[in-house]
DNA sequence: GGGCTAAACGGACCCTGGTCCGTTTTCATT
DNA sequence: AATGAAAACGGACCAGGGTCCGTTTAGCCC
C-alpha cells in the first residue's frame, strides 16, 4: 500500500495550517481596524500586512486580491444584517406579515447599502453581496414574493426589485440629485407594482 | 483700457487648439483599434500612446483616465445605438405604439449592452451611460411610461425599469445560469407590471 | 525527538495607471 | 514677420496592486 491513502472524503479546502488561519484573523482585523479610521480609500494592501506584521505575499495569498480583502471586510457587517434579517425583531425580522417585512427589507436594504458604499464598491464583484447565483437577498425576496402570491418567475423577478437598490443605480441617481426619501417612495411603489399588493 | 476685454459669452471649454484636437482625435481612433483587436484588457494606456504616436501624459490630459478614455470609445457604438432609438425604424424607432416600443427598447438595450460588457466595465461611472442627472436611456424609458399613461414617480420609476438591464445584474444573473432568453421575458414581465399594460 | 513533505512566508520585483515639470507649439496681436 | 502668453507636449517618475521564488515552518509518521 504504497499510496498513505488519505480518505477520499470531502474535497474541500483540506483545513487550513494553524498560523496560515492565525494570520488570516490578523490581517482581518487590521484591515477592518485601518478601513475604519483611515477610510477604504486610504488602505494600501502593504499598510494592511505591515499593521498585520506580516509580508505583503501573504495578504494575497489569504484573500487573493484587494477586492477579496475588501469583501472580506464587507462580510462582517453584512452577516450582522443578515442575522436582523433572519431572526431579528419584526417588521424586518419574522413575525411581521410578508408586506410589511418587504418594505421594511427595501428601507434597511437601501441604507446600509449607503451607509458601506465605499466599501462595496471597493469589494467590487467579489463582496458576498455577488457571490453564487442565489445571494441571500435574492432568495429573501423571492421567499416573501412567494409568502405574498405572487406568481411568475419569482427568481427573475426578485432580481428586478434589488437592482435599483444596488449602489451604481443607487448613486447615480443621488448624483442627479434624487433625495433618499424619494428613492423609497419609489421602491415603495415599484414593489407594490410588481407584487400587486393594495 | 487696460484688459483685453474678450467678450464674456459662453464660458464653455473656449475652443481646443488644433494640435489637442488631432492628438485627441488620433488617440480615440488608436484606441478603438487596439481595444478591437486585443480586447479592452490587454491594452493599456502607454500602447495607446505610442500607437497615437504621443506622449503618454497627452493621453491623460486629453481623457482624463483609463475611464473616461473607454467611456469616449464606447460613445460610439452607444451614440449609434441612440440613433436607432430616436430615428431607426420602428419598433424600436418611432412609428410603433409606446408598448411595442418599450419591449422593442428593452431586447435591445440587453443585447447591446452584453455585446459591450468589457467596455462598459472599463468605462466604469464614467461612461455616456452613467453621466448626467437623465441619461438618454432614462429620458426615453420616461417619455414612454408617458405615453402609456402611466402615472406616479416617473423618473424613479424609469430608473427601476432600466436597472436591471445593467451590467453588474445582468452578468451575476447570467453568472447564476439564467439564459439571456429568461432574462428578457422576465424583463417583459416586469415592464407589464409596472405600466400595468394588459 | 528526527525527518520528511506540503504549505506558508516574505519581500524583491514587475507592471500599469496617474502625476509633474521643463520644453515646445499654437495662435492672437502688433 | 516678430513676439509673447497660454496651452500642449512628452517622458521621467511615483505609488500601489499583484507575482515569484528561495527560505522557513507546521504537522505527520516513524
Amino acid at each position: 500500500m504504497p499510496e498513505p491513502l488519505l480518505l477520499p472524503m470531502a474535497d474541500q479546502p483540506p483545513v487550513e495550517r494553524a498560523d496560515a488561519a492565525r494570520n488570516r484573523e490578523a490581517l482581518l482585523c487590521a484591515a477592518r481596524r485601518l478601513v475604519e479610521e483611515r477610510g477604504v480609500g486610504c488602505v494600501t494592501m502593504e499598510a494592511v500586512a505591515a499593521a498585520a506584521g506580516v509580508g505583503k505575499g501573504t495578504v494575497f495569498r489569504r484573500f487573493e486580491s484587494r477586492e477579496g480583502l475588501m469583501a472580506a471586510v464587507l462580510d462582517f457587517s453584512e452577516t450582522a444584517w443578515q442575522a436582523s434579517v433572519i431572526s431579528g425583531p419584526p417588521p424586518l425580522g419574522p413575525g411581521a406579515d410578508p408586506w410589511d417585512r418587504l418594505i421594511a427589507f427595501g428601507r434597511s436594504r437601501l441604507e446600509t447599502t449607503l451607509v458601506h458604499a465605499d466599501l462595496i464598491r471597493a469589494a467590487g464583484a467579489t463582496g458576498s453581496r455577488a457571490v453564487g447565483a442565489y445571494s441571500f437577498t435574492a432568495m429573501h425576496v423571492q421567499h416573501l414574493l412567494g409568502e405574498l402570491g405572487v406568481d411568475g418567475d419569482l427568481p427573475v423577478l426578485a432580481t428586478a426589485l434589488l437592482a435599483p437598490l444596488e449602489i451604481p443605480i443607487l448613486e447615480r441617481q443621488q448624483a442627479g440629485g434624487f433625495p433618499v426619501e424619494r428613492l423609497l417612495t419609489g421602491w415603495e411603489d415599484l414593489a407594490r407594482r410588481v407584487t400587486g399588493h393594495a
